[in-house]
DNA sequence: TGTAAATATGCACATATGAGCATATACTGG
DNA sequence: CCAGTATATGCTCATATGTGCATATTTACA
C-alpha cells in the first residue's frame, strides 16, 4: 500500500511531468500539443504521459488517431500548490539563515 | 522553483522515507530510534533522514551524541493521506475493471 | 489495400539512486 | 587525552530512470 503512495509521489518527482500537469491545467489536450507546448519531443512527452497514466494521475480518451490526456483528479493540483508554497516557505527561511550567519 | 517541487516530491517517493515519516508521527525520534523501529542499518536510515530533512520535510535539533529528527511541517501527512486516499480510490477502480473486463 | 498522421515502443547510452560495508566525525564521561 | 556511543560519509555495486533515435502500431481516409 505504501509503495503505491510512493510511486504517485516518484510520478510527481519530474519537473517535466509537473510542466505537463500545469499545461492540462485549463483542460485535456492531445499528445501533439503537450509536446508543442512544452517544446519537447514526441517520444519522450509520450513516455511521461504514461507514466502520469500510469500513476492514475492522468486520464485519457481516444478520438481518431488522437489521444487526450487529461487531469483525472483535480487533487494532484492542490497537492502541487501545497507542496510549491511549502517549498517557497523553506527557502525563504535558509535564505534568512544564510543572511543571518554573515552577521 | 518548479525544480524544488519537484526535489520534495521525490524526497517522498520511496517507501523507507515514508515509513520514516509515519515512524515520526507520534513525535521526535533519534536516528537509532528509527533504525530500531524500521529494522534498517544505521547508515542507511541516516541518509534516508538526511535526504526528508535536505527537502525541508524534517528539522533536527541535538542533544548530546543523539540527534532527534522530527516532521517539519505537519502538511506532509496531509499530503500523504491525500495521496493514500486517491491512490486507494484508484485501485479499487483498475479492480472493479479488470473484474468487468471478463464478463 | 495503401498512405499519411498521431502515438507508442524497442534500443542504447549516460546518469541518478539506493544498499551495504568500512570508516570518519562529533560529542560525552573518565 | 582516551574510550565509547551516536551519527555521518566515502566507496562500490547493482539497478532504475530519463533521453534521443529509429521504428512499430493504430487509426482515418482515398
Amino acid at each position: 500500500m505504501i509503495g503505491a503512495v510512493a510511486h504517485r509521489f516518484r510520478a510527481l518527482s519530474e519537473p517535466v511531468r509537473l510542466r505537463i500537469l500545469q499545461a492540462l491545467e485549463p483542460g485535456e489536450l492531445t499528445v501533439s500539443q503537450v509536446v508543442e507546448v512544452l517544446h519537447g519531443n514526441q517520444p519522450n512527452i509520450s513516455r511521461h504521459l504514461a507514466a502520469l497514466y500510469d500513476a492514475g494521475l492522468l486520464k485519457r480518451r481516444r478520438e481518431g488517431t488522437n489521444i487526450f490526456y487529461a487531469i483525472a483528479d483535480p487533487m494532484v493540483l492542490k497537492l502541487c500548490d501545497l507542496v510549491c508554497s511549502s517549498a517557497r516557505a523553506h527557502a525563504r527561511q535558509k535564505f534568512h539563515a544564510i543572511a543571518g550567519e554573515s552577521r
